[in-house]
RNA sequence: GGUCGCAUAGCUCAGCUGGUUAGAGCGCACGGUUCACAUCCGUGAGGUCGUAGGUUCGAGUCCUACUGCGACCACCA
């Protein structure tokens, strides 16, 4: 016999070594050249790349988790599977932490230069990166550590470099002058994914402009006695910038205006009143202000107006020199107060109103953006999406929850240009090269880095000074880390890969984008599912964040309970596409399922090494004559949930198929099967009875550390490797290549056999608790007209019903008389208990009664339904004949209960 | 403003094509010193399935409206 397990199961003592081991063995290096010879079928998960200075958290525990099932299982499979990992450079995050490092030294990154700067950047993603793939191995992620990526490594620089230059050879990346979000904080463009909109309460201001020249008639007038017009705007500094005022052609209330000119307030700019139908009439006075270097619409109005734009801010927002002297270096903020004040005293302010509206944030560090008239480069997006459109509505690709596909359409059908420049020095410098020379003017986008001009011959050339939106390499992930652009083994092998596993959060900036450059640069979408997880949140539904600290630690929880508890905790709590709720401050409560059933599993694992001792296991077809009624009761139920939890993992319902393995190892393999045989552990019984159960035992519990095994790897391994081999045949060498179950054939009788005694014990466990009737007493029961099912049970099982109900002797049909307790089953058939002295005959009357009611009704709802000719004319055969069974059962049971009624006295 | 989702036990959620008595885990109450496990075993209490209509022989499940919550999108200054 195996060194005795302790009672205890201690996760810190075999995870670790476990993990080395697997990872020695090369379990979870995938191979491309079966999947080329056509011998296997890939199966492929490629990590949504964390940042590079991320620390793990819940969220990546869940997804992670989630992805690490799918690659276990299906590599119990057979498939070639790979789960790929990798970090992100994550430019602003990343260069934010820098910065931030800098600041505490009193420094600026320009105070230590580009070069310098980028260089501590390395050193530092160096010094503490990937922190969080180390701590991916403790959760027991399976994942291909050969092939770790990272974005900005060379050949994936190499993938990003080759994409930018051919989208800018087909036209698609260009450059141009628009309004663009800015964040006046980190000192870049932001794509419109990155800047949120957050509803704030703000104010709408209605500020006079006076009219320039003839007025209409009646128009109001200040005191001075020009005529004036109202305008209405939420943000009074922006005024400054006004190049002109528009109001909606067929807006009679100002129809004598357009083509004429207002004077702009504190500026005595004339501005041109133009018609325009982008203006609502309903809205403010009717009358906008336009101010084309601030906000997109205004900016699209003066284009198709041929009206100027004036900038009036720096890069981080302060009023620059376009603006009278007094409002020159001052905040935005600042300037709006000084505006309305000055406004206000000139008496041009008509009133200020409460006015809610949505503000974009900077995704990064919150401060509200800056529309801003930019030069930035963009891809255009229509002509790429249009495929990636396709692809999800072909089915080529799915939303697992399907509503996801929706929002994807949605998405895609409205979608805009991408602003792809950032003005930060940590990413991927945008390959682009200005001619410097006089008159040429070249723009130059090469494959590798140019020295003179290609237009002129020129030395005099200069790279764009950008970097790339990290997501420009984030949407080639999957075609980078496979090798692209060459044409690489894996390539060929694994992509496209099958499954994708991350947030909704990032189904516009990542999601639809990859699959957009699956089609553009290989012809076919990089992943044929799209999981989409939930949220994790506290008790209180808030989004677990470092911010808010309410996080719980992964790191934590695997050294208290285990890496096999949190990922069981975590996927039995993941309902279908809904949010995980979790509390950071009761870890013990939030985790004790996973620690709970990891004890069980072991408990249950160290009982049958404990009997099967070093005797040598028989197989399954070695016993099959001396298989018992619990024997082929358990192996029709372990058929029955590997093809649950197969089918439910097929489906991505992670908790359901948690909870089937779940309650086939507690509440039938462990409550149940091994206590049935216990007695037939012992040397008393048959040799060929134990054989039998030996044999079965180390059957169906390899087949539940199986199907446990995606989820629980460390546990199931471990027991599994001390499980004997049946026969002495040779079995895999672990479980994390063993081969996933096949659901065998299920046993009918013997499962209707073990439903009846389960029942009949339950019955008498009942009465025994409702009448207190302590454990060491045995009782007598007497069984009046039990069922086929349920006698043959008790033949073959009468001791299982003896020791687990603590019954001393079983009369069948006959014997029962005097007081005691009665109960009707299922079956019909008849269970007393004959408790003379124990019995309350109050009690049992008042427990019948109830028992009466209940049938009563059950059996009123039947008759009615069966007196209904509807009923028996439209419902189907099979329903119509279960009611009529049903109402016969119900009537015999009614009238037996009446009888024991009467017999109270 | 638009689109979508959710509402089932004290809590977190299942309930997959409408069809036996609506389930699980946690929590709660009562009982348990049986040689795998007290991180355990047994028993129990607790639900008008958000509200109101409708379709159907039959609705937690399908439809409509309403209420409440949430997510995403959106240029009404």
């Amino acid at each position: 016999m195996a060194e005795p397990l302790s009672s205890q199961y201690d996760p810190a003592q075999i995870e670790a070594a476990l993990y080395r081991e697997w990872e020695e063995r090369g379990y979870f290096h995938a191979r491309a050249e079966p999947v080329l010879r056509g011998e296997t079928d890939p199966y492929v998960i490629v990590i949504p790349p964390p940042n590079v200075t991320a620390v793990l958290h819940m969220g990546h525990g869940l997804n992670n988790t989630i992805q690490d099932v799918l690659i276990r299982w299906r590599r119990m499979q057979g498939r070639e599977s790979l789960y790929l990992p990798g970090t992100d450079h994550a430019r602003i995050a990343t260069q934010n932490v820098v910065e931030r490092q800098l600041a505490a030294e009193g420094k600026t990154r320009s105070d230590v230069g580009r070069e310098a700067f980028v260089e501590r950047v390395w050193e530092f993603v160096d010094r503490t990166g990937s922190t969080i793939l180390e701590q991916l191995r403790a959760i027991g992620c399976s994942c291909d550590w050969t092939r770790t990526r990272f974005t900005l490594e060379p050949d994936l620089s190499r993938a990003v470099r080759e994409a930018f230059v051919r989208l800018f050879d087909k036209g698609l990346i260009y450059r141009g002058k628009y309004i663009i979000n800015w964040c006046p904080r980190c000192l870049t463009a932001l794509s419109d994914e990155e800047a949120e909109a957050a509803e704030t309460q703000g104010r709408l201001y209605h500020i006079r402009y006076p009219i320039a020249g003839d007025a209409p008639t009646g128009a109001p007038r200040l005191a001075d006695g020009r005529a004036y017009v109202v305008v209405a705007t939420t943000r009074p500094e922006t005024m400054l910038g006004d190049t002109a005022v528009a109001v909606h052609p067929d807006d009679e209330r100002y129809r004598s205006l357009v083509g004429g000119r207002l004077i702009l307030p504190l500026v005595d700019r004339e501005l041109p009143v133009v018609a325009d139908t982008y203006v609502d009439p309903e809205f403010g006075s009717g009358v906008v202000k336009i101010t084309p270097a601030h906000d997109p619409n205004d900016f699209e109005l003066a284009q198709r107006h041929d009206i100027a734009a004036l900038d009036v801010m720096t890069p981080d927002a302060h009023m620059s020199d376009d603006v009278p002297g007094p409002y020159r270096g001052l905040d935005r903020f600042e300037a709006r107060r000084r505006v309305v004040a000055d406004l206000e005293a000139l008496d041009l302010v008509e009133r200020i109103e409460d006015h809610t509206h949505s503000v974009p944030h900077c995704y990064r560090c919150d401060t509200i953006v800056e529309p801003r008239l930019s030069e930035q480069w963009f891809v255009r997006m229509k002509p790429l999406a249009e495929p990636a459109l396709a692809a999800a509505r072909s089915g080529r690709v799915r939303f697992t929850p399907d509503r996801w596909l929706k929002v994807y359409e949605h998405w895609m059908e409205n979608i805009r240009d991408w602003t792809i420049s950032r003005q930060l020095w940590w990413g991927h410098r945008i390959p682009v090269w200005y001619c410097r020379a006089d008159g040429c003017g070249n723009v130059m986008a090469p494959r590798t880095d140019p020295t003179e001009c290609t237009k002129c011959g020129s030395g005099d050339i200069e790279q764009d000074p950008d970097v790339l939106d990290t997501w420009f390499s984030s949407w080639l992930w999957p075609l980078s880390t496979l090798g692209w652009p060459d044409e690489t083994d894996d390539l060929r092998a694994f992509y496209p890969t099958q499954t994708l596993v991350t947030a909704p959060e990032i189904l516009f900036f990542w999601v639809a984008r990859m699959i957009m450059a699956g089609y553009e640069f290989r012809g076919d979408a990089p992943f044929a599912d799209v999981y989409l997880t939930g949220t994790v949140r506290d008790t209180q539904g808030r989004k677990m964040s470092k911010s808010l600290g309410n996080g719980i630690d992964p790191l934590e929880v695997v050294q208290l309970y285990g890496a096999d508890a949190l990922r069981y905790t975590v996927i039995s709590s993941v309902g279908f596409g809904t949010d995980v709720y979790m509390d950071p401050d009761n870890l013990d409560a939030t985790f004790s399922a996973g620690r709970n059933f990891s004890n069980k599993i072991w408990n249950a694992g160290r009982f049958a090494l404990m009997n099967i001792g070093d005797d040598p296991v028989a197989t399954l077809d070695d016993v099959r004559a001396d298989l018992e009624t619990a024997d082929r009761w358990i192996l029709s139920r372990l058929s029955a949930a590997t093809a649950e939890v197969t089918r439910q993992l097929e489906a991505f319902r992670f908790h359901e198929a948690a909870e089937s393995a779940y309650h086939f190892f507690w509440g039938e393999l462990a409550d149940w099967y091994l206590e049935l045989i216990k007695p037939r552990m012992q040397p008393e019984a048959s040799a060929g009875s134990r054989r039998a159960a030996k044999a079965t035992l180390v059957h169906v519990l390899d087949g539940a550390l199986r199907l446990l095994h995606p989820v629980m790897p460390y546990i199931t391994e471990s027991l599994w490797l001390r499980l004997p081999a049946p026969g002495g045949v040779a079995r895999e060498e672990s479980l994390v290549v063993g081969r996933w179950p096949d659901p065998g054939p299920r046993d009918e009788a013997a499962e209707a056999q073990m439903d009846a005694l389960m029942e009949l014990i339950g019955a008498v466990r009942t009465l025994r608790s409702e009448y207190n009737v302590p454990a060491q007493l045995h009782i007598h029961v007497h069984l009046t007209n039990p069922g086929p099912s349920l006698q043959e049970a008790l033949r073959a099982e009468e001791r299982a019903l003896r020791r687990m109900a603590r019954v001393g002797e079983v009369t069948v049909n006959g014997g029962a008389e005097g007081m005691g307790a009665h109960a009707v089953l299922r079956s019909g058939a008849d269970l007393f208990l004959p408790l003379a002295g124990v019995i309350d005959v109050e009690q049992e009357r008042k427990r019948l009664g109830k028992e009466l009611e209940r049938i009563d009704g059950q059996l009123r709802a039947t008759e009615s339904r069966l007196s209904s000719e509807q009923f028996a004319a439209r419902a189907p055969a099979e329903i119509v004949a279960r009611e009529r069974e049903k109402a016969e059962s119900l009537r015999d049971q009614r009238e037996r209960l009446g009888a024991k009624m009467r017999g109270l006295g």
